[in-house]
DNA sequence: TGCGCGCCTTGAGG
DNA sequence: ACCTCAAGGCGCG
Protein backbone atom coordinates (compact mmCIF):
# COMPACT_ATOMS: atom_id res chain seq x y z
CA UNK A 1 0.00 0.00 0.00
CA UNK A 2 1.05 3.73 -0.44
CA UNK A 3 0.57 6.83 0.96
CA UNK A 4 -2.75 8.70 0.47
CA UNK A 5 -2.84 12.31 -0.82
CA UNK A 6 -5.93 14.09 -1.17
CA UNK A 7 -5.54 14.71 -5.10
CA UNK A 8 -4.49 10.94 -5.61
CA UNK A 9 -7.55 8.94 -4.24
CA UNK A 10 -10.02 12.12 -3.37
CA UNK A 11 -12.94 9.42 -3.00
CA UNK A 12 -10.97 7.77 0.00
CA UNK A 13 -10.96 11.08 1.93
CA UNK A 14 -13.55 12.47 4.50
CA UNK A 15 -13.51 16.17 6.12
CA UNK A 16 -14.61 18.13 9.27
CA UNK A 17 -15.37 21.46 9.26
CA UNK A 18 -11.85 23.16 11.04
CA UNK A 19 -10.37 26.75 10.01
CA UNK A 20 -7.09 27.54 9.47
CA UNK A 21 -7.19 29.90 12.71
CA UNK A 22 -7.89 27.10 14.69
CA UNK A 23 -5.64 25.05 13.27
CA UNK A 24 -2.47 25.14 11.69
CA UNK A 25 -2.18 21.67 11.30
CA UNK A 26 1.97 21.17 10.03
CA UNK A 27 2.97 23.09 13.04
CA UNK A 28 0.68 21.87 15.57
CA UNK A 29 2.45 18.15 14.67
CA UNK A 30 6.00 19.46 13.94
CA UNK A 31 6.60 21.47 17.60
CA UNK A 32 7.52 18.75 19.59
CA UNK A 33 4.46 17.61 21.31
CA UNK A 34 4.02 14.44 19.45
CA UNK A 35 6.55 12.69 18.15
CA UNK A 36 4.77 10.23 15.89
CA UNK A 37 3.97 11.92 12.58
CA UNK A 38 5.56 12.12 9.54
CA UNK A 39 5.20 14.38 6.85
CA UNK A 40 5.70 11.89 4.20
CA UNK A 41 4.72 14.18 0.98
CA UNK A 42 4.24 18.39 1.82
CA UNK A 43 1.51 18.82 4.27
CA UNK A 44 0.33 14.93 4.44
CA UNK A 45 0.91 13.59 7.76
CA UNK A 46 0.77 10.19 8.79
CA UNK A 47 0.25 8.88 12.28
CA UNK A 48 -1.20 6.53 14.50
CA UNK A 49 -4.37 7.45 16.68
CA UNK A 50 -6.26 5.19 18.03
CA UNK A 51 -4.44 1.85 17.10
CA UNK A 52 -5.66 2.72 13.43
CA UNK A 53 -3.06 4.58 11.11
CA UNK A 54 -4.28 8.07 9.98
CA UNK A 55 -3.46 10.19 7.40
CA UNK A 56 -4.56 14.12 7.58
CA UNK A 57 -3.99 16.97 5.63
CA UNK A 58 -5.75 20.69 5.67
CA UNK A 59 -7.40 22.63 2.77
CA UNK A 60 -9.11 25.76 2.91
CA UNK A 61 -11.62 25.85 5.73
CA UNK A 62 -11.47 21.68 6.66
CA UNK A 63 -9.43 19.16 8.21
CA UNK A 64 -9.08 16.04 5.72
CA UNK A 65 -8.61 12.67 7.12
CA UNK A 66 -8.08 9.33 5.60
CA UNK A 67 -8.01 6.04 7.33
CA UNK A 68 -5.94 2.53 6.16
CA UNK A 69 -6.97 -0.52 5.94
CA UNK A 70 -10.83 -0.19 6.92
CA UNK A 71 -13.70 2.61 6.70
CA UNK A 72 -13.18 5.78 8.64
CA UNK A 73 -16.31 4.93 9.90
CA UNK A 74 -18.46 6.84 11.66
CA UNK A 75 -16.39 7.99 14.34
CA UNK A 76 -13.70 9.73 12.99
CA UNK A 77 -14.66 13.27 13.01
CA UNK A 78 -15.34 12.45 16.64
CA UNK A 79 -11.67 11.51 17.42
CA UNK A 80 -10.17 14.21 15.00
CA UNK A 81 -12.20 16.85 17.48
CA UNK A 82 -11.41 14.56 20.65
CA UNK A 83 -7.37 14.84 19.91
CA UNK A 84 -7.32 17.83 18.19
CA UNK A 85 -9.21 19.50 20.99
CA UNK A 86 -11.44 21.33 19.06
CA UNK A 87 -14.51 22.18 21.16
CA UNK A 88 -11.90 24.91 22.74
CA UNK A 89 -11.88 28.02 20.84
CA UNK A 90 -8.61 29.11 20.04
CA UNK A 91 -9.41 32.39 18.63
CA UNK A 92 -10.92 32.82 21.85
CA UNK A 93 -8.29 32.43 23.28
CA UNK A 94 -5.61 34.14 21.40
CA UNK A 95 -7.97 37.30 21.83
CA UNK A 96 -7.44 37.17 25.48
CA UNK A 97 -3.89 36.56 25.64
CA UNK A 98 -3.56 39.29 23.01
CA UNK A 99 -5.42 41.78 25.11
CA UNK A 100 -3.20 40.96 28.18
CA UNK A 101 -0.04 40.38 26.99
CA UNK A 102 1.44 42.95 23.86
CA UNK A 103 4.38 40.82 23.14
CA UNK A 104 2.15 37.71 22.26
CA UNK A 105 -0.37 39.85 20.46
CA UNK A 106 2.95 40.57 18.58
CA UNK A 107 4.62 37.25 17.85
CA UNK A 108 0.83 35.24 17.42
CA UNK A 109 -0.44 37.36 14.66
CA UNK A 110 2.07 35.43 12.24
CA UNK A 111 1.46 32.14 14.69
CA UNK A 112 -2.10 31.20 14.28
CA UNK A 113 -3.78 27.76 14.85
CA UNK A 114 -1.28 26.47 17.65
CA UNK A 115 -3.55 24.48 19.73
CA UNK A 116 -2.60 21.35 22.08
CA UNK A 117 -2.92 18.05 20.90
CA UNK A 118 -5.02 15.39 23.86
CA UNK A 119 -2.59 12.64 23.83
CA UNK A 120 -2.25 9.11 24.85
CA UNK A 121 -1.15 9.45 28.43
CA UNK A 122 1.12 6.59 27.99
CA UNK A 123 2.22 7.82 24.75
CA UNK A 124 2.72 10.58 26.33
CA UNK A 125 4.37 9.66 29.32
CA UNK A 126 7.25 7.76 27.90
CA UNK A 127 8.24 9.92 25.06
CA UNK A 128 8.84 12.60 27.34
CA UNK A 129 10.72 10.08 29.24
CA UNK A 130 12.94 10.27 26.32
CA UNK A 131 13.32 14.21 26.16
CA UNK A 132 15.52 14.47 28.57
CA UNK A 133 18.64 16.64 27.59
CA UNK A 134 17.63 16.02 23.99
CA UNK A 135 16.71 17.50 20.82
CA UNK A 136 13.40 17.16 18.83
CA UNK A 137 15.17 15.61 15.97
CA UNK A 138 16.70 13.16 18.19
CA UNK A 139 13.85 12.29 20.40
CA UNK A 140 11.79 11.75 17.47
CA UNK A 141 14.36 9.02 16.20
CA UNK A 142 14.33 7.58 19.49
CA UNK A 143 10.41 7.10 19.75
CA UNK A 144 10.09 5.85 15.94
CA UNK A 145 13.17 3.35 17.40
CA UNK A 146 11.10 2.62 20.58
CA UNK A 147 7.57 1.87 18.74
CA UNK A 148 9.55 -0.31 15.89
CA UNK A 149 11.54 -2.81 18.11
CA UNK A 150 8.44 -3.02 20.63
CA UNK A 151 5.36 -1.87 19.83
CA UNK A 152 2.56 -3.70 17.48
CA UNK A 153 2.80 -3.38 13.70
CA UNK A 154 0.01 -1.52 11.88
CA UNK A 155 1.00 -2.45 8.34
CA UNK A 156 3.84 -0.70 5.67
CA UNK A 157 3.12 2.09 3.58
CA UNK A 158 5.72 2.42 0.72
CA UNK A 159 8.14 0.58 2.42
CA UNK A 160 7.56 2.28 5.75
CA UNK A 161 6.38 0.24 8.55
CA UNK A 162 4.17 2.06 11.04
CA UNK A 163 4.08 0.41 14.72
CA UNK A 164 1.44 1.35 17.37
CA UNK A 165 3.12 2.40 20.77
CA UNK A 166 4.61 -0.21 23.46
CA UNK A 167 1.86 -1.47 25.59
CA UNK A 168 3.36 -0.90 29.20
CA UNK A 169 3.51 -4.72 29.04
CA UNK A 170 5.60 -4.01 26.07
CA UNK A 171 7.99 -1.51 27.79
CA UNK A 172 8.01 -3.50 31.69
CA UNK A 173 9.89 -6.68 30.17
CA UNK A 174 13.17 -7.57 31.73
CA UNK A 175 15.08 -7.33 28.25
CA UNK A 176 13.95 -3.93 27.20
CA UNK A 177 16.55 -1.79 29.05
CA UNK A 178 19.69 -3.54 27.63
CA UNK A 179 17.47 -3.15 24.18
CA UNK A 180 17.22 0.63 24.10
CA UNK A 181 20.74 0.89 25.36
CA UNK A 182 21.39 -0.67 22.35
CA UNK A 183 19.36 1.24 20.14
CA UNK A 184 20.87 4.33 21.67
CA UNK A 185 18.71 5.44 24.34
CA UNK A 186 21.94 5.71 27.34
CA UNK A 187 20.79 6.38 30.52
CA UNK A 188 17.09 6.80 29.79
CA UNK A 189 16.99 3.48 28.49
CA UNK A 190 16.40 2.75 32.48
CA UNK A 191 14.49 5.19 33.26
CA UNK A 192 11.72 4.10 30.41
CA UNK A 193 11.85 0.44 32.22
CA UNK A 194 11.88 1.04 35.50
CA UNK A 195 8.97 3.88 35.29
CA UNK A 196 7.05 1.27 32.98
CA UNK A 197 7.40 -1.90 35.81
CA UNK A 198 6.44 0.66 38.36
CA UNK A 199 3.33 2.23 36.85
CA UNK A 200 2.31 -1.75 36.10
CA UNK A 201 3.14 -3.52 38.92
CA UNK A 202 2.82 -0.19 42.13
CA UNK A 203 0.05 2.00 40.68
CA UNK A 204 -2.36 -0.06 39.18
CA UNK A 205 -1.57 0.17 35.11
CA UNK A 206 -2.42 2.79 32.17
CA UNK A 207 -5.80 3.16 34.11
CA UNK A 208 -3.80 5.09 37.04
CA UNK A 209 -2.75 7.28 34.50
CA UNK A 210 -5.62 7.79 32.87
CA UNK A 211 -7.25 8.60 36.37
CA UNK A 212 -4.79 11.35 36.84
CA UNK A 213 -6.84 13.31 33.99
CA UNK A 214 -10.07 13.74 36.57
CA UNK A 215 -7.09 14.57 39.57
CA UNK A 216 -5.86 18.26 40.14
CA UNK A 217 -3.00 19.77 38.74
CA UNK A 218 -1.32 19.23 41.71
CA UNK A 219 -1.66 15.63 42.41
CA UNK A 220 -0.85 14.41 38.93
CA UNK A 221 1.92 16.45 39.01
CA UNK A 222 3.57 15.35 42.31
CA UNK A 223 2.57 11.94 41.41
CA UNK A 224 3.90 11.43 37.83
CA UNK A 225 6.92 12.98 39.64
CA UNK A 226 7.20 10.03 42.03
CA UNK A 227 8.17 7.49 38.59
CA UNK A 228 11.86 6.97 37.55
CA UNK A 229 12.85 10.30 35.14
CA UNK A 230 10.46 12.01 35.68
CA UNK A 231 10.66 15.84 37.15
CA UNK A 232 8.67 18.43 37.56
CA UNK A 233 9.31 19.19 33.46
CA UNK A 234 8.50 16.12 32.37
CA UNK A 235 5.50 15.90 34.55
CA UNK A 236 4.01 19.17 33.56
CA UNK A 237 4.50 18.31 29.68
CA UNK A 238 2.42 15.06 30.29
CA UNK A 239 -0.01 17.35 32.76
CA UNK A 240 -0.44 19.55 29.53
CA UNK A 241 -0.55 17.42 26.83
CA UNK A 242 -2.24 14.27 27.83
CA UNK A 243 -3.87 14.99 31.49
CA UNK A 244 -6.10 18.28 30.35
CA UNK A 245 -4.47 20.29 32.50
CA UNK A 246 -4.10 23.29 30.34
CA UNK A 247 -2.60 25.52 33.27
CA UNK A 248 0.80 23.48 33.17
CA UNK A 249 3.79 25.49 31.89
CA UNK A 250 6.98 22.93 31.19
CA UNK A 251 9.70 25.41 31.77
CA UNK A 252 12.68 24.64 30.19
CA UNK A 253 15.48 26.02 29.28
CA UNK A 254 13.91 27.61 26.46
CA UNK A 255 11.04 29.18 28.17
CA UNK A 256 13.73 30.05 30.80
CA UNK A 257 15.29 31.96 27.86
CA UNK A 258 12.01 33.37 26.51
CA UNK A 259 11.01 34.81 29.65
CA UNK A 260 14.18 36.51 30.57
CA UNK A 261 14.72 38.59 26.84
CA UNK A 262 10.82 38.78 26.36
CA UNK A 263 9.81 39.53 29.41
CA UNK A 264 12.55 40.79 31.66
CA UNK A 265 11.75 37.89 34.08
CA UNK A 266 14.20 37.26 36.26
CA UNK A 267 13.55 35.15 39.55
CA UNK A 268 13.01 36.50 43.17
CA UNK A 269 15.67 33.87 44.64
CA UNK A 270 18.81 34.60 42.88
CA UNK A 271 19.87 31.20 41.50
CA UNK A 272 21.35 32.13 38.75
CA UNK A 273 22.77 29.33 36.17
CA UNK A 274 20.71 26.35 36.70
CA UNK A 275 16.96 26.02 36.94
CA UNK A 276 16.35 24.95 40.14
CA UNK A 277 12.50 23.22 41.41
CA UNK A 278 11.89 26.39 43.06
CA UNK A 279 12.72 28.79 39.95
CA UNK A 280 10.90 26.59 37.86
CA UNK A 281 7.70 26.79 39.96
CA UNK A 282 8.27 30.46 40.32
CA UNK A 283 8.38 30.84 36.91
CA UNK A 284 5.25 28.94 35.59
CA UNK A 285 3.10 30.97 38.71
CA UNK A 286 4.40 34.28 36.34
CA UNK A 287 3.13 33.18 33.24
CA UNK A 288 -0.28 31.54 34.97
CA UNK A 289 -0.87 34.95 36.35
CA UNK A 290 -0.16 36.81 32.62
CA UNK A 291 -1.71 34.70 31.01
CA UNK A 292 -4.61 32.73 32.76
CA UNK A 293 -6.11 29.28 33.40
CA UNK A 294 -4.70 28.19 29.72
CA UNK A 295 -0.99 29.68 30.56
CA UNK A 296 0.79 25.87 28.87
CA UNK A 297 -1.46 26.18 25.39
CA UNK A 298 -0.09 30.39 25.62
CA UNK A 299 3.38 28.96 26.12
CA UNK A 300 3.11 26.91 23.09
CA UNK A 301 2.63 29.45 20.40
CA UNK A 302 5.54 31.39 22.04
CA UNK A 303 7.63 27.70 21.76
CA UNK A 304 6.78 26.98 18.52
CA UNK A 305 6.90 30.77 17.17
CA UNK A 306 10.76 30.57 18.61
CA UNK A 307 11.42 27.10 16.90
CA UNK A 308 10.38 29.03 13.59
CA UNK A 309 12.42 32.48 14.29
CA UNK A 310 15.38 30.24 14.14
CA UNK A 311 15.73 28.97 10.95
CA UNK A 312 18.61 26.47 10.39
CA UNK A 313 20.98 27.27 8.04
CA UNK A 314 20.68 25.64 4.54
CA UNK A 315 22.92 23.23 3.49
CA UNK A 316 24.84 25.27 1.09
CA UNK A 317 24.66 23.53 -2.29
CA UNK A 318 28.11 22.37 -4.13
CA UNK A 319 30.76 23.05 -1.30
CA UNK A 320 33.80 21.53 -2.60
CA UNK A 321 34.99 21.18 0.74
CA UNK A 322 38.65 19.59 0.30
CA UNK A 323 38.24 16.75 2.89
CA UNK A 324 41.96 16.03 3.74
CA UNK A 325 41.36 14.85 7.13
CA UNK A 326 41.07 11.06 6.95
CA UNK A 327 44.84 10.19 6.21
CA UNK A 328 43.91 6.68 8.02
CA UNK A 329 41.83 5.53 4.90
CA UNK A 330 39.30 4.26 7.56
CA UNK A 331 36.81 1.65 6.76
CA UNK A 332 33.50 3.11 6.66
CA UNK A 333 31.72 3.50 9.75
CA UNK A 334 27.88 2.29 7.94
CA UNK A 335 29.59 -0.74 7.10
CA UNK A 336 27.06 -3.44 7.11
CA UNK A 337 28.92 -6.14 7.79
CA UNK A 338 29.37 -8.30 10.65
CA UNK A 339 32.33 -7.81 13.25
CA UNK A 340 33.81 -11.60 13.42
C1' DT B 1 14.45 20.18 54.53
C1' DG B 2 16.31 23.07 50.90
C1' DC B 3 19.53 24.03 47.57
C1' DG B 4 23.52 23.90 44.34
C1' DC B 5 26.42 21.00 41.86
C1' DG B 6 28.46 17.12 39.15
C1' DC B 7 27.25 13.31 36.62
C1' DC B 8 24.79 10.52 33.22
C1' DT B 9 24.33 9.00 27.25
C1' DT B 10 24.52 10.26 22.56
C1' DG B 11 25.34 13.01 18.60
C1' DA B 12 25.40 17.38 15.96
C1' DG B 13 27.65 21.60 15.25
C1' DG B 14 31.07 25.20 16.06
C1' DA C 1 40.43 17.02 17.87
C1' DC C 2 38.09 19.44 21.27
C1' DC C 3 34.32 21.65 23.28
C1' DT C 4 29.51 22.81 24.11
C1' DC C 5 24.87 22.15 23.94
C1' DA C 6 20.40 19.86 23.24
C1' DA C 7 12.22 20.38 25.53
C1' DG C 8 16.47 16.87 32.35
C1' DG C 9 16.71 13.82 36.38
C1' DC C 10 19.17 12.03 40.23
C1' DG C 11 22.21 11.62 44.08
C1' DC C 12 25.25 13.78 46.93
C1' DG C 13 27.25 17.20 50.16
Amino acid sequence: MQHRTLTSIPSLWDSIPCPRSELDLDLVLSSGQSFRWREHSPRHWTGVLDGRLWTLTQADERLYYTVYGEEAGPGAPQTLCRFFQLHVCLADLYQHWSSADPHFREVASRFPGVRLLRQDPVECLFSFICSSNNHISRITSMVQRLCQHLGPPLGQLDGVSYHGFPSLQALAKAEVEPQLRELGFGYRARFVSESARVVLKERGGASWLQQLRAASYEEAQRDLCSLPGVGVKVADCVCLMALDKPQAVPVDVHVWHIARRDYGWQPASKSQRSLSQKTSKELGDFFRSLWGPYAGWTQAVLFCADLRQIPKPQILPAKPKPRKRQRGASSGREDAGDPG
